[in-house]
Order: C-alpha cells, then structure tokens, then sequence
DNA sequence: AAAGTATTTAGATATTTGACTAAATAACTA
DNA sequence: TAGTTATTTAGTCAAATATCTAAATACTTT
C-alpha cells in the first residue's frame, strides 16, 4: 500500500494518470503537458511504475505509458473497509 | 484533495484511522497503541484533522477523537472517474 | 492555590522529496 | 558511422516531513 499512497501524493502525478486515463502517451508527450523538465517528469513516471500505476512499453524510440487501475482496486477496499 | 492524499501517506496516520474506526479514543490512548512520542502522535492527529479525516471533541482534560470517513467520497469519486 | 495529568506548541535535527542541469543510453536517420 | 531524437540516470540543492525533547496550556484534584 505504501508506495501507492506515496505515488498518489503528489498532484502532478494524479495528473498524469488523468490524462493517461483517456489515451495511452509517450514520456515525451505528458512531459508536454507539464511545466517541468523531461527528467522529472522521468521520475514521476518512475514513482507511478513503482507503484503498478502505470506501465511503460518501449515502442522503437519511445516508450508508451498506459494507466493500471487495477492496483487502486485494493485502495477501494481499504476505504469501504473504514466507512463499514 | 491534497490534504487529504497527503494525510493518508504515512503508515501511521492509517493505522490511526484503523484504530479509530473500531472505537473513539483520546489522544493518550492513540500515542499508547505506538512506538512513538506523544507530540509526534499530536502532530499526526493534526495533519489527520486538516484533512477532515477526523474530529477531535473535548471532555474534560481529554480530547476524544474520531473518525469521519464522508471525505473519502471525493476520493472514491476520483478512483472510480479513473476507472471509468 | 499547588500539584498532577492530558495534550499541544516550539524548536532542533535527520531524512525524504521534487526540482533542476548535465551526462549517459538507446534507437532512428542520413 | 555520425548526428539527431527520446528517455533515463547522476548529482546537487531547497523545501517538506517525521521524529525528538523541553516548555506551554488547560483541566482536575487535593
């Protein structure tokens, strides 16, 4: 759970589960999204892939970034266990 | 939604609430469920109460704390739009 | 009013985090 | 093979975090 928790604290890295939530990017291109250089942008897609958030699949030159919802799904467990 | 991502990162702060979710404690008894001085547990508590993640109400020379899980909503919101 | 208990606030310190620039790696292109 | 593009790794630095001890505040009891 930790490193879930960790990778979610952070609101540049929710925003690029949100964007990669409606099309799957390449590193390049979410950088684009942001205003932050290209090497930290690297290492909030580090966290994100810590955490199974993300998964990354070089294709030639770049490297195609999808979201993993899965991992939330024990999240949501934790969460309705404390509201039951 | 910052407060409260950044309210959950910490092991201690969940147990916190796991705790809580069981029965109302006053802030001793929270501290004596852990290895870790009582200011240090103040300031969890703290951070936890910022983000409405709990109350805390004074009886007397105790301060009762207690969960309150109707903030998680937001957040279930987020991961279920995430899942979608 | 004085002493004791519960909790927080203040101040110090070590660790972690997020950002940057520069350099390294890997793949494509001419 | 040399140059260009995409991405990561390394190293640095400032700000944020988690912890501690000591002191302050607030309530209770004698």
């Amino acid at each position: 759970m930790n490193p879930l928790f960790k990778a979610l604290n952070d609101p540049t890295r929710r925003e690029i589960l949100e964007i990669l939530k409606d099309k799957d990017l390449n590193a390049g291109e979410i950088a684009d999204h942001f205003d932050i250089s290209k090497p930290s942008i690297s290492h909030h897609l580090d966290l994100l892939k810590r955490a199974s958030l993300i998964t990354g699949t070089k294709e030639g030159q770049f490297i195609n970034y999808s979201i993993n919802t899965t991992v939330m799904d024990d999240l949501l467990q934790w969460i309705l266990k404390l509201k039951s």
